[in-house]
DNA sequence: TATTGTTATACTCTATAACTATA
DNA sequence: TATAGTTATAGAGTATAACAATA
């Protein structure tokens, strides 16, 4: 992990850098695509999850800190920023007056919308030489980590409720 | 990607998210166990970088800033706050007066060791209960992944020399 | 002139602690 | 009392622009 400099790349068979590793680098890889592709927005990662996680659901600032992993007084700055952008907006809960309650606006959908479908683009450019059963084989072990992983934190990703562990 | 909150989790079978919204959450869940591992020690994500880069060779401040695909002046500020935590050393090239070399101090190894040690240990928690036909696949196509894209990106992979497009 | 690195500046992101308001 | 949020504060991380030193 955390970058073995010893990789050797041949032209053609590439070099197995080993699950921990792999998995590590395959993780910055995308991260730095995203990254790239949010930049040209003028959106950072962290702007886009936030945006991400209201597409089909208004949450409180409560879940989305959970949601997110970030402390309420980092969610609050998180989302006054993306307010002042235009891109969510808040309200009080209808039940509840002490719980506030974001939305996405039309111009945040827009935007998230536009990342999501320009970051595939770029993912699936970078797997285009894959086989089939590769990219199927890719999607599902993917798949399978995200799920053990987030049943080893006892997070449900079914609702906009959650609770966790880690940290 | 980015959060599509549609994912129904049945206890066994695991919903396939996709290539791209699985690689784009793998992602995110690598590097929530990166990150609450690195917290432990009081390093950020970054600053581990920066100390596995460096845990092989030492590598100028230029060359730093193109692996990590930082600007020249964020590197400085990246290295500044290493070295005053004694986990860098810089000093300055043998045949360019210009050029300031990086090298990790015993107590920057020390860390970095036991940084990546835990990484390894907390992943291959996860992905214990695959088989090892599974881990073998997850641990090539991730492989696969991160040279295809060094390779889309013009990376080489080998040398602390680095050229780069993506940005 | 080009390259290497630092400094000054400004902004985002983050957590901790203290606070207000509602339940 | 407990929960939801905000504010104040401090610090890391980042980029841009301007600069100094070396090649």
């Amino acid at each position: 992990m955390i970058h073995s400099p010893t990789v050797k790349l041949s032209a053609k068979a590439t070099a197995d850098l080993g699950v921990v590793d792999g998995l590590v680098q395959l993780s910055f890889s995308i991260q730095a695509i995203v990254g790239s592709v949010t930049a040209h927005h003028d959106l950072s990662i962290i702007q886009t999850r936030l945006l991400g996680a209201l597409r089909d659901r208004k949450l409180s600032m409560a879940q989305i800190a959970r949601l997110i992993s970030l402390d309420k007084s980092s969610t609050t700055g998180l989302v006054d920023r993306a307010e002042k952008r235009g891109y969510v907006e808040r309200s009080i809960a209808p039940h509840d007056g002490r719980s506030v309650l974001v939305t996405l606006t039309t111009s945040g959908r827009r935007v998230v919308d536009r990342v999501a479908t320009e970051v595939a683009r770029e993912i699936n450019a970078v797997i285009e030489d894959l086989s089939d059963v590769d990219r199927r084989r890719l999607s599902q072990l993917a798949s399978r980590f995200v799920h053990l992983d987030a049943e080893a934190r006892g997070i449900d990703l079914t609702a906009g409720q959650t609770t966790q562990r880690r940290n």
